[in-house]
DNA sequence: ATTGAAATTGATAAACTGTCTCAAAATTAT
DNA sequence: ATAATTTTGAGACAGTTTATCAATTTCAAT
């Protein structure tokens, strides 16, 4: 463990640091579970801690979440009802096609799409900070 | 008031007709409202209202934007904490670029991207049903 | 190692947005 | 007009996320 997850856990430090923040036990349970799965929400990952940890409470996960978020290591995506927490922190900027019958998710990049954008915003005068493209739609599996 | 929104009404009638639902004094009055308006919120359309119509329940204004969008007359946005209801009866699919400066909301279409959008999903195996672009950044004004 | 200021936590209350309930009212077909 | 059906308005309720605050933990300075 103390081998994984050294370049994510790097990056909290700094951005902690930076802000006079404190590094908790919590925030690093956090930030592993975190890292281990994709698109979490935070109640999902407030049941699966609570087997080894009960007593982390719902509102440190939101609230360390959203750190996550700041320290620039996630993103917040509204696919669902609940909000998902997305790895940004390896991976890059990315995209997301939704499938509706099995909520399967898959992450694309297309820069050529990017590039568009960026050619819309400038003939409209604006300068993109960030978007979101999400496609909904049906896997092969699901057409089926 | 006769002469304008008649296509609009026609396609509500539709609707209805199809539906078994009635044309109800309420229903007329949002419409007339929604059409006015663009990305408009349950509530400001309710406090909108509130003035001629003090009566007229927020309840009945979310059922009846939902009706139009079953409709195919409005669509639900997810740009702020509120659902913006976003009028696609004269206009058709468009997307979106929003100055997080001002909350100026401009509207654009642009084929090229719907193209390489079907592309990426073919190339997973899906079938795209809808799909959701939103650029978000800062209007000429803001930026200076 | 101890101290103490500052940040964090956990439990829960509260906020916020949107939907549900249901009796009364309105609409539409007969 | 009558009656069956749908709709409305008021407020209760539900789901998700944030705010509150006393107790605890962190961490920098002894
Ligand atoms: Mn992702
Ligand atoms: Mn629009
Ligand atoms: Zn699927
Ligand atoms: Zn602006």
């Amino acid at each position: 463990m103390a081998t994984k997850h050294v370049k994510e856990m790097e990056a909290l430090k700094e951005h902690l640091g930076k802000h006079q923040l404190k590094l908790t036990r919590q925030r690093e349970l956090i930030l592993s579970a975190f890292l281990r799965q994709e698109h979490i929400t935070a109640e999902a990952m407030y049941h699966q801690l609570a087997k080894s940890d009960p007593h982390l409470g719902l509102a440190t996960i939101y609230r360390t979440l959203n750190l996550f978020c700041d320290a620039g290591l996630a993103q917040a995506r509204h696919f669902g009802s609940q909000t998902k927490y997305d790895n940004v922190s390896h991976k890059g900027h990315h995209d997301h096609l939704i499938c509706t019958g099995c909520e399967k998710i898959v992450e694309f990049e297309n820069e050529e799409i990017e590039r568009l954008q960026e050619e819309v915003a400038t003939r409209h005068g604006f300068t993109i900070k960030t978007h979101r493209l999400e496609l909904y739609g049906l896997c092969t599996r699901c057409r089926d």
